[in-house]
DNA sequence: CTAGATACATACACAAGTGTTTGTAAATAG
DNA sequence: CTATTTACAAACACTTGTGTATGTATCTAG
């Protein structure tokens, strides 16, 4: 019974959904393509048909969001110069926020962060993810780095420094929330351990504004 | 050819060894048996004759070494109670360099964190490291929480969340260095961006003494 | 209205992995 | 010195997964 193009292109996402839920559930390595046929109601024939293989599933998946890296990234190139480090504050705060909003983001980072094994099929995406975490971290860097910033950083730290603490702070951050969502709530918690973290490098950074009710 | 006691000992930890290898390389899901043994030099029978199956493997493999979470814990418990702030700062920066100093360590972290997928047959592993970790941001809380110490928090922070976010950080940077051991040294690196840290939480934290040379 | 393309299901061939069983030479116990 | 373990190797039986090839009902273009 062959379907029409929109008929097809459901079965498509529901193969992707599949895909998704059995590698968050049970890991990357450890889902068939079998089973996510099967979860999905098709056989696998219908999955060879949409993806080459499970590495191009894996990486249709990856391609629905921008994940935090990117996004991260992508924001700091468009954003104006005045104030960086408040930009990138509010930036770091919403990467989190937007990961405890977007249910399929959170899903979908977890899996690249806790569920699966970056073998040689995967390389590429492992690659892909890499660069965006590193262009974010030089450009974190360079924020330090410009020089009315770089005076305010706390005796010991360069900017290079900084920049490896704020990144390793948000990766560690969602790292423990995704194993255990109970630790923190990201949208009341994210900004009092962000700004923490920013008063320990920047000399003078501004205490928080109590937030007056109403 | 049967061998002696000694041969036996050494046949297991070379098993030991190559499956060490080859989950950091490949990760644990895509090795089989058969690729562990070939790399030991002997066969599945010496493999299944040493362990039951997979995951006793892999946890003979993580009870060679206390990892991290695990030894923060425990020293964290025999520690004495005077400042137990700077006694925490210590382990901290101890438990990052003592991941640089000991590869074997290192190595068997990285698989934990990057290298394998938790699923049934390695829940056990999981649920253990999990312990851990949960016991030291316990202690951790415990710390922040002591009534000397706790009216030194910076506003808009609780112990709870400070604890958690000096574990964050932990994390974080374990799992940016063991992905790119170029983006810091963990050796002079550590210590400045822990005392960040403290410094963004605790309101009056020593500066760091300078280390005049000599 | 028909030829071809589409969107799958089904079947096949093969590789790889697991757990178990059996065989066996040498170490060790008595 | 003999009997029995020990420490494996080799072989077996079974399951699972992959990729491809083939079949086929329906949509769609002309």
């Amino acid at each position: 019974m062959r379907r029409t193009k929109q008929d097809a292109e459901r079965t498509r996402c529901a193969i992707l959904e599949a895909a998704e839920a059995l590698f968050l559930e049970k890991g990357v390595a450890h889902t068939s393509l079998e089973h996510i046929a099967r979860h999905a109601g098709v056989t696998r024939g219908a999955v060879y048909w949409h993806f080459a293989n499970k590495a191009d599933l894996f990486n249709a998946m990856l391609n629905q969001v921008r994940l935090p890296p990117e996004q991260l990234a992508e924001r700091m190139r468009g954003c104006p110069e005045l104030d960086p480090l408040q930009t990138l504050r509010e930036l770091c705060i919403e990467a989190i926020e937007n990961l405890a909003r977007e249910p399929q983001k959170k899903r979908i980072f977890t899996i690249l962060l806790r569920k699966c094994e970056f073998t040689e099929e995967l390389r590429e995406a492992e690659e892909r993810q890499e660069a965006f975490i590193n262009l974010f971290i030089a450009l974190c860097e360079q924020q330090f780095n410009t020089p009315s910033v770089r005076l305010r950083l706390h005796a010991g730290l360069t900017p290079r420094l900084a920049a490896r603490t704020v990144h390793a702070l948000l990766i560690g951050l969602f790292y423990d929330w995704s194993r255990d969502p109970n630790l923190f709530d990201p949208l009341s918690d994210t900004a009092p351990m962000i700004d923490a973290c920013f008063r320990g490098l920047i000399r003078d950074w501004p205490n928080p504004a109590v937030l007056t009710p109403g």
